[in-house]
DNA sequence: AGCAGAATTGCACAGCTGTGCAATATGGTC
DNA sequence: GACCATATTGCACAGCTGTGCAATTCTGCT
């Protein structure tokens, strides 16, 4: 019997419809129909079929019926640094999300070369998604454009450069910015640094500069850092330049967490300095590593769940893109730990 | 100009192959043979053809492409818990190559429901993918089977169980696990303790299983503890449970390198334990964060990048699946850092 | 010019499905 | 049993492409 299987279909093309058709007696529509919501088949017919596709093993071949649906169930995700704990964690709840609501998601890692991108990103073109959101990276307009004259819906997370078009944008408060100035003020530091980084998205350009406007407006001292990627590395770096200098600052703010923690290391292990008696350090994100109990970092949480959420609902629904205008924004939210002094 | 192209097009569905022939003035094959590798046309034709494609927007449907040539360069890519560094890093190196083969790869989250997961990966052979790749999870066997009875290519990673039936597997190697007790030994340990977890994986049992028996064959004393996932807070815990008794083990190998990263922070932070002085820890797989200079964890790094390039070169050329049998092993190699005292 | 050989082109079919439409079967009611 | 409404079924077409085959055009040569 079940060598018998294994003849038949080991190592053999697809079944298709036909085949079922013809085992079960009846014609190929009723199999089509059989795997189609909300079709009318007779319960006995349906039956019959569906005995006849467990044997064979038969799949409805979605690439056929995306052809003929115009709607292939495929939402592709363009996403740079997927190794990074944030956008890692945020590729996992959309994932996850996008499989509950039956459809697929397709990656495209745009961390390489940027003509490996442009031929990657075509390749949501090519397999006709449905969607297409956009982690990170910047992908040249011109895309994106051509995305949109497809029909395509596309929705960016976390990148607050005002697009022109029809475009769903979806930004993380910048308000939360200013909130860390109040924070670090009210912990009473005097002398303030941020840690940006140079390749940064507009978003986190949003955020060190809301900062460094509440800062000023406050005539509080603020100096400014960008060296390098949004990285441990890049914390650390920083750290040394701004640490070795006679006026160290007492508050600093890192725009991303993964700064904050090489800022941490690096202020803690090579210069001896206690955090946060003598330094309050205030981080963005919340990744895993802000609660490890050598950080206790004191950050803003991404509501990525919520995010997420919406994002596949956005997709589900597939509103009219002309009719979204304004981002949605979401408020993150400050997650209270040991890096900065409490009142 | 642009408001003309606007028009068009914008929100639109997509252009045909149909569409371009009727601009250019030649047959719909003609265009089909311009997008095809070694196809035969006339310069002159293919020129017009092009110019017309960039006016219309004009892309090859790979639904289409994909069900007439049994192909559909589509890879599924099976992963539990994305967000965990070593997974992350598996997924953009996999991600990364497949994309620079011309492939591109879907990915299926098998976290949540196990029923979710049987759905999802059906998506596999929905999309007629060419090949699967199994990070991680326990995807039931007959799922796999299905798969391999539908002539797909399986791949897995980092999963030693004996399956039977024709499944390339690729497993790091377990000799490392003994050298992880070498080095415990020559630092004068003499009390062992390996941090496992509960949900592990058979190439994580293997490393723990290898190294108790390198300890029993040496005569030294060794305890194995398993609570929880394989996790941070898992390790941490361990370290609660492990270090509170009255006679602590003075070496430890976790099987991973959150495990030790957890590990670590309890025992200093919470027992006040010098590294390596008084305790000395090897951990596994050389996460990001286990070089970072609050953990400075030794470690064992997978060859991530050679794995993936073989992963990738497997599928590129499909060798017929029947002709491999034993698993293909790759070095984990030992990497110094400053939780083990030197000789 | 004439001719052979090569290069190019168009036709038509195949690949697998969803669905409108007409035909048929089913069920209920008088 | 006749009749009507409804549920089910099969036919045939559409959706977009790749490719074998035959027909056509082009190239080079005598």
């Amino acid at each position: 019997m079940k060598q018998d299987k294994l003849d038949k279909s080991r190592g053999k093309s697809f079944v298709s419809a036909q085949q079922v058709a013809e085992r079960a007696g009846v014609s190929r529509s009723a199999v089509s129909r059989t795997f189609t919501d909300g079709a009318s088949v007779a319960p006995a017919t349906r039956k019959r079929v569906l005995q006849a596709a467990e044997e064979l093993g038969y799949t409805v071949n979605h690439l056929a019926r995306g052809l003929i649906r115009e709607k292939s169930n495929i939402v592709s995700l363009v996403v740079a640094d997927i190794n990074t704990p944030y956008q890692a964690k945020m590729t996992e709840a959309l994932t996850r999300r996008l499989q509950a609501a039956n459809k697929v998601a397709m990656i495209i890692n745009s961390s390489g070369e940027s003509t490996d991108v442009e031929m990657a990103l075509r390749q949501t073109l090519h397999y006709r998604a449905d969607a297409t959101i956009v982690l990170s990276g910047q992908p040249k307009a011109s895309l994106i454009e051509t995305c949109l004259n497809n029909g395509q819906h596309v929705i960016l997370i976390n990148r607050d450069d005002p697009v022109p078009g029809p475009v769903s944008v979806i930004v993380t408060n910048r308000a939360a910015a200013r909130q860390a100035f109040d924070m670090l003020e009210r912990a009473g530091c005097r002398k303030l640094a941020v840690i940006a980084s140079t390749v940064g998205s507009a978003s986190l350009a949003a955020r060190e500069k809301a900062f460094v406007a509440a800062a000023q407006s406050a005539n509080i001292d603020v100096s400014v850092s960008r060296l390098g990627p949004t990285a441990y590395a890049s914390g650390a770096e920083a750290a040394r330049q701004v640490l070795s200098g006679a006026d160290r600052p007492d508050g600093v703010f890192c725009v991303t967490d993964l700064l904050a923690c090489g800022f941490l290391d690096a202020a803690r292990n090579e210069f001896g300095i206690k955090i946060p008696d003598e330094l309050c350090v205030v981080g963005f994100d919340d990744i895993e590593q802000a609660g490890w109990s050598s950080y206790e970092l004191t950050t803003f949480r991404q509501p990525i769940e919520q995010i997420a959420e919406h994002v596949v609902d956005l997709i589900d629904h597939h509103t009219p893109v002309d009719a979204i205008q304004d981002p949605i924004r979401f408020q993150a939210e400050p997650v209270w730990r040991k890096s900065v002094r409490p009142r």
